[in-house]
DNA sequence: ATAAAATGATAGCTTTACTATTATGTACAA
DNA sequence: TTGTACATAATAGTAAAGCTATCATTTTAT
């Protein structure tokens, strides 16, 4: 059709893929800007149906409830940070240099080297910051996790364990370490905007990336060392 | 009245302090309960009035809405642990000896020396882990925040963060410490119950812990070598 | 004993979160 | 070109959520 990049989306994130039709890409790209704009709590269908005229029952069409559609721009989130990963990686020579390119693509703000895409880049990752959590955090993850909503972060998630793996064999958290590196600078990207006293926000605007790159860092060495000497 | 402690709690958690009454302690017994069974989203005041034989009305009576509740409940747990991270760590010789005891209890699942209060302290720490930070994330946070909504957070923040910058000096990042490790704590092992393949879940059941503060450990042992050579 | 405060009972209103039905337009195939 | 299938629009309707208001009753402090 007319778009630059069509991603694999669990189909249970939506009842008819919206990337395949007009009305769908309309959805995506102003579900992303009226979220950014007045949160998702006080998101509902009926005021997306008012600003891209269209109605309610439309957009039940394409998504059982505003839920499911945060899910599905979770998955096509991480699928198309995955794919942006992959593409600016695949020259690099060594394990370390691909992992620390791609920690660094995942906190910060903005790719410089954005792929273009129907959607504004930079609204979507304020809302992976700030709501992505929420497809998570609730009682049907279950479900759906069963159905594969969460695949594409978890095969990000692989990835780079895996590289961390290469780079320290013995390290049994490598996993973890990613989450933690990536749901913790979405946090803290939030406490720089809000809640500056939870976090030790600085003129540097690259404070949050330098403070998980520096951990990564000392993690690599030390493991390293201990590897050697074990 | 009949309570073992009563804390200090931002005003603009509550139109009234449920600690001073039987209702309201009622309302945050229950409520804890509720939320844990079927989850933020679901719960609602008229389902925790049925459940306490009172009214939705008398309910209002304490919180503007669910979403205050949960900001009091959140204050509520924060000046408790703050609490107990003072008693427990009062005998303690050394400032890390004292930190490493904090963040045990911050990540660990359930205090063996918890005192005695008068709601679930289990329930509370997995509403706590799997509910809390929607009580951030979201767009009214300005408002609260200048009110004070999460001082007692903040105020614990800003303890550990000074003992790290007591063991650390040169170390720009302690807050920022403290809020990962406790968010993504907090994160670890809602993903080791529901989403396990984004973390590393080992039969050990606190490789959470194991996890913090072996980074904390590492983190502490680097920057102090750094800072000597210096 | 009395006033003040807290709670209960009831009602009602707006918005959210859907579902169902029918009509209209559009695309492509025979 | 006509027919058919499909997507969307228009409209209506329902149940629950998220409140607010009023007044009666009970409890509590003085």
């Amino acid at each position: 059709m007319f778009l630059q990049i069509k991603l694999t989306i669990p189909n249970c994130t939506c009842l008819k893929d919206p990337q395949e039709t007009k009305l769908g890409v309309l959805i995506m790209q102003n579900s992303i800007e009226l979220i950014d704009e007045i949160g998702f709590e006080a998101f509902t269908f009926k005021k997306l149906a008012q600003k891209i005229n269209s109605t309610e029952a439309s957009v039940y069409r394409y998504f059982e409830n505003k839920h499911q559609l945060l899910m599905f721009l979770y998955a096509w989130y991480w699928g198309k940070i995955e794919y942006q990963i992959h593409v600016e990686t695949l020259h690099l020579e060594g394990t370390e240099e691909k992992l620390f390119k791609a920690i660094k693509m995942l906190i910060e703000k903005k790719n410089a080297n954005d792929i273009y895409t129907f959607v504004d880049e930079l609204k979507l990752k304020r809302i992976i910051e700030h709501e992505g959590i929420k497809s998570i955090l609730n009682k049907k993850v279950d479900d759906v996790n069963k159905n594969g909503a969460f695949d594409n972060y978890k095969n990000l998630v692989a990835k780079l364990g895996g590289w961390i793996q290469e780079i320290i064999p013995n390290y049994p958290y490598s996993k973890m370490l990613v989450t933690t590196i990536v749901e913790g600078a979405h946090i803290q990207h939030f406490f720089a905007d809000h809640l500056p006293r939870l976090t030790d926000k600085q003129n540097d605007n690259d404070y949050v990336q330098n403070f998980f790159l520096e951990l990564l860092k000392i993690l690599i060495t030390q493991n390293n060392k201990n590897g050697q000497s074990n």
